[in-house]
DNA sequence: AACTCGCTGACAACCGGTTGCCATTCGATG
DNA sequence: CATCGAATGGCAACCGGTTGTCAGCGAGTT
């Protein structure tokens, strides 16, 4: 078996291939990427000597002169949070498998880190993909005016947006605690800034309304595990007997905490999680939480995006997608004390 | 408060700038990169209409004029692995820092998809870290001789590398175990491509010998937690006591599957896993295994690949960084049974 | 045979910067 | 006052592609 040939040395370019085969450079190029614009054979000689030099085309002299960069930017507030690697993976295979190359960036939480990165990718990328944006809704939607952009549980007037949400679940989250005869429930909210805390928020209320039973806001907290440590003495002490828990990295460090100060769970409280994260399944006891489809949603997302870009397809942009959720019962809820 | 000018519009170029301060574009140029090499009263007459334009300069034409592009690719084999979170966090903190960009690629656990990654990279970007590569001794040399490369887990000669390992944390899970009772223990291998999982087995061998204890070898398993289910029958099957295992991803499945199958841990089977990653301390029992300052890994690498691409520091470059491990014991380890 | 038209390839401008080289200016020095 | 060199700014080439335009050529039409 022949190996293909090494390049050695600095790579080939269309000049290099031009040389070799008597023709022009833009000829080269036109064979390369309008085949048709050329004849047959010097289409198939040029082809041929682009194989014998091993050439791949050099993206940032395309990018300067076509203004596309065949690259998307995908923001995420924290890389650390399991949330967003299934997110993340999503977004790498449906980019990859387009020929697109993901330019990952980790927003520190912050919106000035947001705002710089987005006006930097703006000349770097062809468009981006925002997970969670900490950016006020002005700012967002300039920035969305600028540049294609697909928001991931961030819902802005004309901005694209993947909502991966729960208001349904929300209920279903509610009545499984309702069914097992909890009346006194705690919401662990996140961070101010996040619309998604304030979405699942605002469906909690409405259904604990509906149900008339009592559900009260604790916090904000930071979305990070350690964070589960306030939450968990928050909540004991509002003297409720069960908590929905903006996410699972909170909700875990709740259960550990709950452990250290010897309450049960899920005896003494019990605890819903959101997400499904990494971890969900293992740890003790198992969370009983809402999951949803996040790679698939990191997917969708640059489908979306994709579209806005080639905007070849008859139909119009599809502006709003939302993800399916379901409750997952694990162990950390059983009936309220006294049941 | 004003606010900053709103770019409208096509960004601002160096030649905007020039007609605006009514000078040639290369004397922008010069104001912006080496101030020096321009009169103040110009610079600042440039700088200052920059500011006004909201100038930033195009990474792409940068790079392409310069030959440097800013950025650095890193190549981890599964994103959705936690180990490499914590990882691609320092990498990204400390590129940021020094005004680089990241360019992460999960590589799928194929060397193909590796090999033809860092052939792309090699031309869009300044050099690559490359976590546990599976490519074969050759290849990755063949590849960090034609590029800046400093590679995360994988020794191989003439090429920088970052060592987060464990022969010494070896002795240390060995020798804990031993002194809990256990003398019939296995080890539960990762991929045959990593050459961490062979650098480990080899210090097992070493150590085993010199306390005269047992140590088998089962596997290979691959790095994942689903692989944890055959790795927990085998050790169950082959009578040890206690395992060290590849890493935690595998340790965390076999908790699972020991559950499951009713075996209890530690009691009937102790635990070791590798690498401390996030689960690890709330998984259950939680898990006693060998702790690394991976993200600080992650750092050295980025640091060490820098220094390779600006050779301004006085010292030559260090080729090689062992990061210090140690074990963590929490809850899978615990006396053999009978003792 | 003259004319038109489509196919094909080359030329050159351009994307937005960087950089080598040269001309001008100015102050300092002999 | 002549000379020299440093400081400064402009010109133009270049990085590696893309793309608008045009000329040459051959085939088809009348």
């Amino acid at each position: 078996m022949a190996s293909p040939p090494v390049s050695v040395g600095r790579p080939a370019t269309i000049h290099d291939i031009a040389a070799l085969c008597g023709v022009a450079p833009s000829t080269v190029s036109r064979a390369l990427s309008t085949p048709d614009r050329v004849n047959v054979r010097t289409r198939e000689r040029i082809q041929a000597a682009a194989v014998e030099l091993n050439y791949t085309p050099n993206s940032q002299a395309k990018a300067l002169s076509s203004g596309r960069t065949a690259a998307v930017g995908v923001l995420v507030p924290d890389i650390t949070n399991p949330f967003y690697f299934d997110l993340i993976r999503g977004t790498q295979l449906q980019l990859k498998a387009a020929g697109y190359t993901q330019l990952l960036v980790d927003t520190e939480e912050s919106d000035e880190v947001e705002a710089s990165t987005l006006e930097q990718l703006r000349k770097s990328s062809d468009g981006v993909i925002v997970a969670a944006s900490r950016l006020n809704d002005e700012s967002l939607a300039a920035a969305a005016a600028r540049m294609p952009m697909v928001t991931v549980n961030r819902d802005v007037d004309g901005v694209p947006a993947v909502i991966i949400d729960t208001p349904s679940a929300m209920t279903q989250a509610l009545d499984h605690l309702i069914s097992l005869g909890h009346i006194s429930v705690a919401y662990i909210a996140g961070p101010v800034v996040s619309q998604s805390s304030a979405r699942r928020w605002a469906a909690l209320t409405q259904v604990a309304e509906d149900r008339g039973v009592q559900v009260r806001n604790l916090g904000p907290f930071a979305p990070k595990k350690q964070s589960g440590a306030a939450a968990a003495d928050a909540a004991v002490h509002s003297g409720v007997t069960a908590c929905i828990v903006f996410n699972d990295l909170i909700a875990i460090g709740m259960l550990q905490r709950l452990r250290e100060r010897g309450i049960r769970v899920p005896e003494d409280m019990s605890i819903v999680g959101c997400d499904d994260i990494f971890g969900a399944d293992f740890c003790n006891p198992p969370l009983t939480t809402l999951s949803s489809p996040i790679e698939q949603a990191g997917r969708v997302a640059v489908s979306m995006l994709l579209a806005q870009l080639n905007p070849l397809g008859g139909g119009g942009v599809r502006s709003r997608s939302v993800m399916p959720t379901h409750l997952t019962v694990r162990g950390s809820t059983t009936s309220a004390p006294g049941n």
